[in-house]
DNA sequence: TGCACAGATTCAAAAAATCAAATATAAGAG
DNA sequence: CTCTTATATTTGATTTTTTGAATCTGTGCA
């Protein structure tokens, strides 16, 4: 049996898409917290109405928030409570690469300190 | 205080963008279960080698793998073991989303046969 | 009817990523 | 040294994304 179609490795490729955009991945950790409004994410993010809807079109084609009308506002959430849990093991990923970075730069320059005396 | 340079977003983003390839997502699944030869690697994906390679370079760039010398051979690694965790956290995503569509194609199916009658 | 407001879509230019093919480098064998 | 094996880098054409500005659409209300 051979793989058909757009591969599940695309679909998967498609989704880690929609999170590679520093305004997309905002939203979502917002959204992470609970629905809002476009209105709220606009306030929250301070970026104009336009770019807040093309980035929230991205999200809502690839699947990963869901859309609802109240009203005269649209109400968005996070389409699953995983990719909550999915930017917490994130954050925890970027700690440890930030603290080796630190870590890093001070030891660069304890070397450099020690070289010039 | 205001942010500076490269934000921290933008800095997460970097990583995301670095899953988000079919190829590179393929390459990470089998490092997630231990270090493997670019040999090793190729031979698993059916990829030549400078695409696999090639592939290897960004992961390399973003942080996301570490690179050995061994002998005439590189052995390439997951950074963080994190990442494993994080690849999980996708999959169960990417299971609900599918099992999703899955049950609506079945209740669409199951509908126009209903109107049908 | 005719504003406003909330949000979505469209468009073109600029920037970034992909892809395949060719070329380069480095280390070990003989 | 020279050949080979393993891997890396470069290049240029092509495709995708990004970005900002402008333009729609729908809805409640005066």
């Amino acid at each position: 049996m051979t793989a058909s179609g757009p591969s599940l490795q695309e679909f998967k490729a498609e989704f880690f898409k929609a999170l590679a955009h520093p305004v997309r991945i905002r939203i979502l950790e917002i959204l992470a917290r609970g629905p809002r409004s476009v209105q709220e994410l606009q306030a929250a993010l301070g970026l104009d109405q336009s770019t807040v809807s093309q980035q929230l079109a991205v999200l809502r084609l690839k699947q990963v928030v869901t859309a609802n009308k109240e009203g005269t506002s649209v109400r968005y959430a996070v389409r699953d409570p995983l990719v909550g849990d999915l930017l917490d093991v994130a954050r925890r990923i970027f700690n440890n690469q930030l603290a080796g970075t630190q870590t890093m730069l001070r030891q660069l320059q304890r070397e450099s300190r020690a070289a010039r005396r």
